[in-house]
DNA sequence: CCTTTCTATGAATAATTGTTCATATATTCA
DNA sequence: TGAATATATGAACAATTATTCATAGAAAGG
């Protein structure tokens, strides 16, 4: 694997997006099952506007999917992956 | 494992430390060889002022230890447990 | 249609984080 | 002891990132 500074760059970015508590918070509840965006707005505590803008960054970065019903987008973990970088986070952080 | 909003927030902050490019440079370049403040500035061609402050953060979060050799401070990697969360970063990211 | 609801988004603002600059401390060596 | 070298650190400044605010678009229901 190479550690060349392009490389690095990319992977601080990686880190990044899991580095903000309302795009954790977000994935850890979508962990649990697929929601909307109004949903998670009103049990994250979070405005809507704030939501949408960093599911949107989720999405640039293919950490959740989506799928329109109606007026509502049910958002959702891309995939086994994802929710296994997600449960490592806690393990790593624990034995730290 | 709890998934509430204190531990999301400190889960968040782990992840923080990791990033940043200047922090994962100095992290991958321990990685091969504990080195000195003034070696790691060289190398990565980041002041020494910048360098410092940043090995606080990792000196916080025990990332790294240092050794006093003289006028020296020479930093490494704290321990294998670390090291091995350095090259699961890569492998999680070549898998998104 | 018109209104309501849900979501997305650009721009402005707020908050956070990183770097630089100036300087202090400690160690070595002449 | 005095000069040089290595590191740390507080404060100011710069840069980045998140949130809010205002608004637009799309779908559903009356």
């Amino acid at each position: 694997m190479k550690k060349d500074k392009e490389s690095i760059s990319k992977l601080s970015e990686f880190y990044k997006v899991f580095g903000d508590t309302t795009r954790l918070h977000i994935l850890y509840t979508l962990l649990q099952k697929e929601m909307c965006v109004g949903d998670l707005s009103k049990l994250l505590n979070i405005s809507q506007s704030a939501i949408s803008h960093q599911l949107k960054i989720l999405r640039l970065y293919s950490l959740v999917r989506y799928e329109k019903k109606g007026q509502c987008v049910f958002y959702s973990i891309t995939d086994e992956h994802v929710k296994k970088i997600l449960e490592d986070g806690f393990l790593h952080m624990s034995e730290l």
